[in-house]
DNA sequence: TATAATAATAGTAACAGTTATCATTATTAA
DNA sequence: TTAATAATGATAACTGTTACTATTATTATA
């Protein structure tokens, strides 16, 4: 049985007011400012849960920290290679890849995940500049 | 300047030598029967190298510890969710994915990252039974 | 509204996986 | 054969995350 908790409501509060995919630790030092005894594992513990609920989505690109994002929706998602961030891609789907990888696997495929990765924006024009 | 060791050859010939996809823990505490004072850090430290000369491929999921693949050539991989090993699929290439994703992006694209997820055959088998 | 049950918290310790350090050893160019 | 230096083993340190526990907050119900 779920109760409900300050914490809680600020932390999806937060990921619902920006379009960015912060990290816990991002979540953690800015909720700080304005709860003060906010706990790190509070904030671990509660994305967790909230991205379980599927309320928030969980990226974890295998390098660094893992990022969240506010939007449950299901997209893609572009990693930057030099800054770390994560960019959302308006692009159509492409779930039919799950059909060309489940045609002739003997397991039960339920679904992919996958991230794009390159040069960002703003490291693309500092990478110019220099 | 890179020199020759003992070491580096027989992780390569260990991951040449299989079509699984073994940890460094893996690796290193089979290669440690005959190399008993193989360092877990060496193993470590060769996987990166072999990784970044384009000899094998370092799979990182963002569950649990990396794994490794002797066949650098790029091909997909199936990630089974409960026991968590690491399977080839042979399926037809999605690169144009990379097209869809491009299309419109400001920053500069350079690839992509997927891996299939669900049960796994053996795995399959063992809920079938229960 | 008061009480009792229990979910959630803060603070902290512990953990997994990996990388860094550094004195010693192995490889290789000259 | 020697000198330069890349690689090693052993271990410490690090990052990101999860687990533990006593205390506090929330909520169902009396």
């Amino acid at each position: 049985m779920i109760k409900r908790s300050k914490q809680r409501e600020s932390i999806k509060a937060f990921l619902y007011g920006r379009t960015d995919h912060p990290t816990a630790e991002f979540i953690y030092s800015h909720l700080r400012e304005e709860m003060p005894n906010l706990s790190l594992g509070t904030v671990y513990r509660n994305l967790a849960l909230l991205a379980e609920l599927g309320e928030i989505q969980k990226i974890s690109t295998g390098v660094g920290p893992d990022h969240f994002d506010g939007n449950p929706k299901p997209h893609n998602h572009f990693y930057c290679t030099t800054c770390g961030s994560i960019i959302d891609l308006e692009m159509e789907n492409i779930n039919h890849i799950d059909e060309l990888a489940a045609k002739g696997f003997p397991g039960h495929l339920r679904g992919h995940v996958t991230y794009f990765y390159g040069l960002c924006p703003d490291c693309m024009r500092v990478q110019m500049e220099a």
